[in-house]
DNA sequence: TCTACCATTATTGTCAACAATATGAATAAA
DNA sequence: TTTATTCATATTGTTGACAATAATGGTAGA
């Protein structure tokens, strides 16, 4: 598997390219969220034909990011509370289970590692306080190597390859909340860490399903006062 | 919405059309997991030419059904023990929140028809029990109706969309245990609705989550024991 | 002035040919 | 006999042109 991956990984398409570039126009808002894709603008811009170029929208369509009608075209997709709470919700129950799963199988190097990840998130916060972008990546971090550590591969390709985005697009648009709750959010992970460690998979599963709600309540607590927070696309 | 959607349904275009098509005939086993699928072939056998395949296979591949690789191309999703497993995690937190969800805002009238449903079923398992082909189709439409119940637009498309041909494939590859859970999977789903109907919400995802893993148990009980059933393909 | 219809224009859907890459067989060397 | 290399073949990736559909603007009629 090693050899078929080293030997694959290192040709990439142009669709390929295109694909990455697009979606992380997408999800920082270069390309604004309700936005017409053009085939034909968008390929001259990136010097390419449009053959690939509708390939990397198909591929962008599949992770929500880009909506498809027929004969129409391609759009960024809407954002809407609704959908912020309907993606929180999703997140709630698969990264639960991403969590009792990981508390079956992580190993001692994998626990480390998120140890030393708490304690960076730890100074950060004394550090600087405030806007945090540290924070929010450190967050990421956090989560991803626990849907890594549950050693489901379908798991794994929805969260971090379908859902990771479209929250990441979320989060750039509406303005992000979550430094007034980093505090609780540290208690939380070390919580969540010390269940797995103690292969407690139901505790891991409960505590990681009220980590994230308790971070989606924050969430729209933040947007229902600050309605100047919702970016101008949303309906 | 209703007038454009009615608008945009009629076109069906030749990508959708064969996307369709092979879907279908790779779930049914007819194109069988595993093997490879040549462009030239599969564009000479539908008459279409290469470029709306390559749309349908880019489909596929976003629901899990075939796998790419750059350069060597596309074959059908290879079945293993593994990964029926991992499907089968995923549908459990996944439905448990559809149950959930569906708690809160299910209708009287969706009642009723999961009512009714939950009669033909019992009905049909006095009549065929055996190799109960009514018992699979009715449990997919409960399944089904519950999930659109929770209004969860994404849910509802990752589930319907994605997992449902997914689960379908699998059933139909691995022979199909569930006959013999008939019964106890109709006392499952008449407590699930009893739930909804209480709008216990709680107890309705706990309910579909236990179902769903007793489902999960017995499917694996039997591949562990009719080893034959194993079909060739399988690692 | 407003509405309905029509034509023009632009965009998407599809196709067939070309380029680049991988596969497999045949040959040569060890 | 086995392994490495090379070449021929087939397949995938990409392109530009053509066909079909939708969006747009203008004109005629009410």
């Amino acid at each position: 598997m090693d050899k078929s991956l080293e030997k694959h990984t290192v040709t990439s398409s142009i669709s390929e390219d295109v694909f990455h570039k697009l979606r992380e126009s997408i999800v920082v808002g270069e390309i604004p969220s309700g936005s017409k894709l053009s085939e034909p603008a968008l390929a001259k811009e990136y010097g390419i034909s449009r053959g690939p170029l509708r390939e990397a929208l198909s591929r962008l369509e599949a992770c929500s990011l880009v909506e498809r009608l027929p004969n129409v075209g391609a759009s960024v997709v809407d954002l809407s509370q609704q959908k912020l709470i309907e993606i929180y919700q999703i997140r709630e129950v698969l990264e639960g289970l991403a969590a009792r799963q990981a508390a079956y199988s992580i190993t001692q190097p994998e626990i480390n590692g998120l140890r030393d990840l708490l304690e960076q998130h730890k100074i950060g916060i004394h550090k600087d306080q405030g806007h945090a972008y540290f924070q929010k990546e450190g967050d990421f971090d956090f989560h991803f190597r626990i849907i890594q550590a549950s050693k489901n591969t379908h798991l794994i390709s929805l969260l971090c390859n379908e859902l990771y985005y479209l929250h990441r697009l979320y989060r750039y648009q509406f303005g992000m909340p979550s430094s007034s709750r980093s505090n609780n959010a540290l208690k939380e992970h070390k919580n969540i860490v010390d269940a797995m460690e103690a292969q407690d998979a139901e505790l891991a599963e409960i505590l990681m399903r009220r980590h994230i709600k308790a971070s989606r309540l924050n969430v729209l607590k933040q947007l229902g006062t600050d309605s100047n927070n919702i970016i101008p696309y949303a309906k």
